[in-house]
DNA sequence: AGCTACGTAGCAAGCGCTTTCTATAGGGTA
DNA sequence: TACCCTATAGAAAGCGCTTGCTACGTAGCT
C-alpha cells in the first residue's frame, strides 16, 4: 500500500541499498543513477519511514524544547530561535531537516520528567531545556540523573536561561539574573526610592531567588533594610501582579516604586495601580524584567532588564546541534541590560 | 550498551513479547509475570526505543502543530490548548503520552510544505495547521495534495482558525474573522465615526482578506464610501502598525478612527499616534482584533474582537485525538465576541 | 598486455520492537 | 477420569531502512 524504498529501487533498477545512499547523499552514486533514482522518488511520491530510518541508523532528527509555558512570548521567543537553527547539517550542508518537539512543562517538575523520559525514548538527537529550575533536591537529582542518562545516549543536552545541572556536563547558558535584578533596584535606589517593593515569582525557583536576590543586594549595599512587607511572591502571571500589587498596598501605601517578577507581572501591577487611583511614575514607580515586546508598549514604557532572548536561544540551538563549540567551563552567562523607559522616576519630594 | 526489550526480558525470565505486551498494556498478562517485568524495566532503568515501535506498530506518538510564529501568543495560546488535550489514549485511558512537534512555518508556503513532508516522514499521528492560509492557487493544491497524502496514511488532519481545505476532508475550525470585522467596524461608526482607516495583514491571506472584507461590509450596509487611501496592507507586527498609521497620517490627517488586523498591530498604531502626539480616543479611536492577554493592559485598554484561541486549540487537539466527533460537515465556525473597551469612543463633535 | 586501483553498486545482516500464530498448563465439565 | 476450553506465554516473522563488506568493471599505469 505505501511506497517503500525497495518499490522505489525496483522502478528505479537499482538496488534498495543505492536508493537509500542517493536520498542520504553520503556516499558516492553515480550522477545517471542518481538521476533515475530521484526521478523514481519523485514518480511514485515517496517519502522515507522517519522511525526505519532512525531505527537502522540510531540517529533521530527530533530535537526537544522544554518550556514551562507555550503561551508565554519568554518562552515563545527562545523556543522560536532554537528552532530556527536547528535545520541543516552539523557541519553547515543543507538537508538534514530537523523537528522540534516543543514540551510545555507548567512549571511542573514530574511533568519536566515526563517529557524527558518522552525524548529519551525518541532518541532525541538533542534536547535544550529552557527557563528556572525548580530547586527541590530530589528534583534537581531526578533532572541529573535523566540528563545524564540523556547524554550517554548520544543526546547533546543544552540549558538555556537555566542554571547549571550539578553531576552533568550539559552546556548552559545562563541569565544574569541577579545582576539584572541588582542594577534594576539600584536604578529606582538612585532615583530616591527608598521603600521599595517587589512582587517576586513562585518560591522554590532559581529564577525568582537569583532575581530576588539582586534585589537585596542593592537593598543592602545602600543600607536600606529589606522589609519583608514589601515581598510577596506569585506565578509569573498577570494575574499575580495584580493581586499583589493590591496586597502591597493594603500593606504599606507608602510604597513608592515596584519591582516586578517579569514584565508580565508588572503589567498586572501597572493595572492594579491604575484601578487604585495611583499614577505611575508620578505615585508609584514600576519596574519588569525581560523586556518583552509589549512592554515598550506600556503607558508609560516599562523600564525593564532586556534579556536577549533570541539570541540566547539561538545559540543554544547552534550549540545543541554542534554547530558553535561549548563555552569554556561549559556554562555562559548573559547579561540583562538595563532599559529605562517611563514607568519609574524620582518619587514625589 | 543500551538497554533494550530483550535485556528486560531475560532479566524477568521471561520473553521478549511478554515485556511488550506488559509495556503496552494491551493483552492479558499475568499479575505476577507483570510485577516481574516491571521490576525488571524499573532496574534496568529500561526506555522503550520509540522508531523501534514505531516501525514494528506502524504509528508513532507525534502530534504535528504548524504555526506561523511560535513566539506570537496568537498561535502560542493554541498550540498550548492542543497540546493539552493530545495526551492519554484516544478512549480516554492512561498512558500513551503524544509529543507535540510545533513547526514555525513563517508563514511561508515552502516551509508549510517542508514541514507536511517532515511529519509526513515521521508517520505523524495527527497534523493540526493554525493561522491562516496563504490564497495562491498552486500553494492551495499543494497543501490540498499533501493533506490528502497524510490522510491516507492514517494522519488525522485538523485545520484550527483556517479555512476548510478544498479537496480534503480535514476538519475545521475556524474563526469567523469576517463577522468579527464588520461588527467591529459597526461599532465605529455606530459612534459616529466616518472616516475610519484600516491597517490590513499581508496581502493573499485568508484571514487578512476575512477581516477586511467584514470592514467594508459595514461601511457599505452604512453608505459609507470606501476611500482605498484609508487601506495599508502590512504584516502582522507593531512596526507594521506603527509605520501605516504615519503613512495614514500623512495621506489623510482627518481620519477619526483605526481599525487594525490584530492587537500587536493595533499597539503600532498607538504607538504613532502618541507619537504624533495625538490622543486615544479623544482624537483618534482604535481597534485590534483577537484580543491578546496584553491587549487590556494596553491604555487605554483596547477595543477588540476576542477569539477563543484556547477553546478552538483545544477543539482541534480532541478532534486530532479521536476523542471529540468531527462537526456537522466537517466545519466548525467560531465567532468572535466584541470587547468595547477605552480606546474608542465618539469622534470629537 | 597485464596489473593495480578506484569508483560504483549490490548483498545481507541487522536495528529493537510488535504481533500472529502456536503451545502449554490448569480448571471445569460430563 | 477423560476431554475441552480458557488463560497465558513463547517462537518467529517481519516492519523499512542503513551500512559494512564484497564484487565488479574500467581507467590508468608500467
Amino acid at each position: 500500500m505505501t511506497v517503500t524504498l525497495a518499490d522505489v529501487a525496483a522502478r528505479a533498477q537499482v538496488s534498495p541499498a543505492t536508493v537509500s545512499r542517493v536520498l542520504n547523499g553520503n556516499y558516492p552514486v553515480a550522477a545517471k543513477t542518481r538521476e533515475r533514482v530521484l526521478r523514481a522518488v519523485d514518480e511514485l511520491d515517496y517519502v522515507l519511514n522517519g522511525p526505519a530510518s532512525a531505527l537502522a541508523a540510531a540517529t533521530s532528527d527530533l530535537v526537544g524544547i522544554l518550556v514551562n509555558d507555550i503561551a508565554d512570548p519568554f518562552f515563545g521567543i527562545m523556543a522560536g530561535a532554537v528552532q530556527s537553527e536547528i535545520g541543516g547539517q552539523p557541519d553547515g550542508r543543507a538537508g538534514g531537516e530537523r523537528l522540534a518537539v516543543v514540551c510545555n512543562t507548567g512549571g511542573s517538575p514530574e511533568r519536566e520528567i515526563t517529557y524527558l523520559t518522552l525524548l529519551q525514548r525518541q532518541r532525541a538527537a538533542a534536547v535544550v531545556l529552557t527557563g528556572g529550575a525548580v530547586e527541590n533536591p530530589a528534583h534537581v537529582e531526578a533532572v541529573s540523573a535523566k540528563l545524564r542518562r540523556l547524554a550517554d545516549a548520544g543526546t547533546r543536552v543544552v540549558l538555556c536561561g537555566r542554571p547549571p545541572v550539578p553531576g552533568t556536563d550539559a552546556v548552559a547558558i545562563t541569565f544574569d539574573n541577579r545582576g539584572g535584578g541588582q542594577r534594576l533596584t539600584e536604578h529606582l535606589i538612585a532615583l530616591g526610592h527608598r521603600r521599595i517593593a517587589y512582587i517576586a515569582g513562585p518560591e522554590e525557583r532559581t529564577t525568582t531567588r537569583h532575581r530576588l536576590e539582586g534585589h537585596r543586594d542593592a537593598l543592602a549595599a545602600h543600607g536600606i533594610e529589606d522589609d519583608p512587607r514589601l515581598t510577596v511572591h506569585g506565578p509569573y502571571d498577570r494575574r499575580s501582579g495584580y493581586d499583589a500589587t493590591l496586597e502591597l498596598l493594603r500593606r504599606d501605601r507608602s510604597l513608592t516604586a515596584i519591582v516586578a517578577a517579569n514584565d508580565t507581572v508588572a503589567l498586572g501591577a501597572c493595572a492594579a495601580l491604575r484601578d487604585e487611583g495611583l499614577r505611575i511614575p508620578d505615585d508609584v514607580s514600576v519596574a519588569g524584567f525581560d523586556d518583552l515586546p509589549f512592554s515598550i508598549d506600556a503607558v508609560p514604557a516599562l523600564t525593564t532588564v532586556r534579556l536577549p532572548l533570541a539570541a540566547a536561544g539561538a545559540r543554544a540551538g547552534r550549540i545543541a546541534m554542534g554547530r558553535e563549540e561549548r563555552p569554556p567551563g561549559g556554562i555562559a552567562t548573559v547579561q540583562g541590560e538595563l532599559m529605562v523607559r517611563g514607568s519609574t522616576a524620582a518619587p514625589r519630594g
